[in-house]
DNA sequence: ATAATCTTTGCAATCGAGTTGTACCATAAG
DNA sequence: CTTATGGTACAACTCGATTGCAAAGATTAT
């Protein structure tokens, strides 16, 4: 896995404090995270960096955000070589239980065939149910 | 297409004025609509009357909402016989030009394969891009 | 090294969609 | 007629998202 700087390197994004750490963060999780969550879980930050911090990420394609109708949009880190074009859209999957949201990057996107004269840009495609620690 | 009177009816909502009014002018609409759009339409309405006819419309599964992302929920009536199972799931067309979103219907929701023991119990399925009509 | 400039950060305030409490009213039931 | 039930209107509130602003920090020019 890539390290913190290197992808802030390799994005071309300037290494700063809050952004070290709530990168760090995201790549810590399995999840999708809240800026709650983030805020949450490293106290001594302020809400509204973060919440700068995440714009910046999701502007230079370093993370992507999911509306998973939760009531808060969920953030997790593009997987190494993402662009965030077509071939990096992915399924993700909201549990109705624990309300995680999982990235599915092992399932296929299908190619869904659009009406005459539309176009894709980009997609948020949310299945929900149980996940596999709840499905019990 | 199936009256006001005949949906209420057979989803045994009771008829009253505001959820007719609802209904009609949800049934008049190509694309979803959020409450705002409905609260404009009907000038001399509620907001909270509104909001209480569509969680009334959706737990008895008249319409279903839709996240586009857009901020705010968006609503549609569902197609005749729809009983909001897993058979009823389709995609969702979000447009970022007009920030319309249509439901389409006519493409069949493809089977996604999920990890074991994942559960699907909803979807909220949206593509986002030009619509036919903006994407000139 | 110092000054000027730009960026990031922290705090407080604001915005807006969603939601709820409450009182009033119409209708149905007794 | 009286009471119970459910729907509606109005106002207020909640909370996630966002912004204004000034201080702190980093970068560039002199």
């Amino acid at each position: 896995m890539q390290t913190v700087d290197e992808i802030l390197k390799i994005k071309k994004v300037k290494n700063t404090a809050v952004r070290t750490v709530v990168l760090r963060y995201l790549l810590n999780q399995e999840k999708a995270q809240s800026l709650k969550d983030i805020k949450n879980a490293l106290v001594y930050s302020d809400r509204s960096s973060v919440f700068r911090t995440l714009k910046t990420f999701e502007e230079n394609k370093i993370i992507h955000s999911i509306h998973d109708g939760s009531g808060m949009v969920k953030y997790a880190v593009c997987a190494e070589g993402c662009n965030c074009d077509l071939k990096d859209l992915h399924y993700h999957f909201y549990c109705n239980n624990c309300n995680k949201t999982f990235c599915l990057f092992d399932i296929p996107f299908q190619n869904i065939k659009l009406p005459n004269n539309f176009k894709i840009q980009q997609a948020n495609m949310v299945v929900k149910g149980l996940c596999n620690n709840c499905n019990k």
